[in-house]
RNA sequence: UUUCGGAGCCAGAUCUUCGCUCCGCGUUCUUUGAACCAGGAGAGGAAAGUCCGGACACCACAGGGCAGGAUUCCCACCGAAAGAGGGGGCGCGGCGCUUCAAGGCGCCGUGACGGACAGUGUCACAGAGAAUAGACCGCCCGGUUCGACUCGCCGCAAGGCGGCUCGCUCAGGGUAAGGGUGAAAAGGUGGGGUAAGAGCCCACCGCGCCGAAGGCAACGACGGCGGCACGAAAAACCCAAUCCGGUGCAAGACUAAAUAGGGGACUCGGCGGCCCGUCGGACAGUCCCGGGUUAGUCGCAUUCCGCGGCGCUGGCGCAAGCCGGCAGCCCGGAAAGGUGCGCCUUCGGGCGCGCCUAGAGAAAUGAAGAUCCGCCGUCGCUCAAUACGGCGGCUGACAGAAUCCGGCUUACCGGCUUCGGAACUAG
RNA sequence: GCGAGCGUAGCACAAUGGAUAGUGUUGUGGCCUCCGAAGCCAUCGAUCCGGGUUCGACUCCCGGCGCUCGCA
């Protein structure tokens, strides 16, 4: 299962938008926050990873490289016309790997295109 | 063998599966191009901090002065350059030898190491006195008064007068040896000398000045002169000498797209501090408000060669095989740049050997599994264990390229090589 | 990535290189009050870290650490 740079969020717009319109759930381990887009097409996601809350370069770099592999793992979960901000916390470097991917499995459940905001 | 220190090197290994960025043979589709895809490449010694220097780019071809900034013992060394490296000099500290001592010599370490008669300012508290030094105690001289002792004279006596010596108090003066204060008290030690003292005089040492063997130089063996004049601090301002134009790849160039040659204030503008000078010019420019675009390419990621190998691949052939292609890797070679070591040099550089040349753009180098190695914990064996074995755990040090290179600084679990010191054991 | 600036009690700020680093507020204890507030008195509490210069450093110099800001 591959990840396409067309599915990757670059704009700073892009992650402006998620952020002010979409929903967010905690998970722990990261923040997801995610909306609708109003053009049709495949998911798209962003990664996110603070100084302030995971720490130096190496950390943000490995934290953002687990979120990209568990998206790219389970991004058929996803339903297509997304747009999807993952940001991780603190925790996430203290968990392992397979607790985090359990969680984003879980928290996948929610997301339907339905339960989202219609007044986008 | 252990331990300490210096220098250099390494920075877990292998395999399987699935992915990421870049380069991409080939295939397919509609040429541009897109999709799929064989194969290949893909973090560091510090990639970090951004403290210095350079390349490169733009501002005028980078001009003059002022302001500002940087540097500061020397160098025939090294380097593109630097505040880097190397060597030397001098000072300071430690150790050893020597000396009565001061001092001298050797080794090791260390030093932001020009100038304090160019100028201005500072040195709190304490202390008598702190930079034109200073007399509190002490020591010495000492007039007067007083007292003691003694001598002489006068007097019958009480006593008076005068003198020597000593003491006390107080004027006055000498003295920087000693006490005490302080971070620092205006050369040290010894002797002479003196009323007491003092470089007042002498010897040695220190210091200053002059000369000087030697050395490129800093410096200086040695000699002479000077009785000492010269406190600290320039990481206070400052002075001298030397150097520096500014900005930094978000530099900058191009393409595409978009917009209202709009409103207000000020003014010739550029050469990002100021003046000169110069260039451009009568166009416009600067600031504020409002509006639009806020996309892509380049800068920017070594180049090339081989009837070579590997690998992939096209055509022909039943097949062996034959004829081709070559982006990539390996090997060999060449060139360019960089770097380390060595050698040569007419100081400009040259030669030889080894090594290196990844490149994103919300930003690649990852995930899972297995084995080995490493570390930690625990259990067993054992007299006891750091050795051996079992089990469990592990972000397996510090840390992630962002225009490139050199230096510096800072972070860091360990391992290997080598040199030096110390201790122990054996020969 | 490149470039500027800042760091003092819990908080907001002072302090020519020189008594024990000061002021307000907060905290703690006490007085006052029937209780509380206000007020009064007392008290605790700090120079970001490590070196250097100096007799002496919050101050001057160097190196780190942390924070803030600017640049298409």
């Amino acid at each position: 299962m591959r990840l396409r740079p067309g599915q990757h969020l670059r704009r700073n717009a892009d992650f402006g938008a998620v952020r002010e319109q979409g929903r967010r759930t905690d998970c722990g381990a990261f923040l997801l926050t995610w909306r609708v887009r109003p053009a049709a097409g495949p998911a798209r996601v962003g990664f996110v990873a603070s100084r302030a809350a995971v720490g130096d370069a190496v950390h943000r770099n490995r934290a953002k490289r687990r979120l990209r592999e568990i998206y790219r793992k389970h991004q058929n979960l996803v339903p297509p016309s997304l747009d999807l901000v993952l940001t991780a916390r603190a925790a996430l470097l203290r968990l392992a790997y397979a607790d985090v991917e359990a969680r984003f499995i879980q928290v996948c459940q929610k997301l339907t295109p339905t339960k989202a905001p219609s007044d986008v």
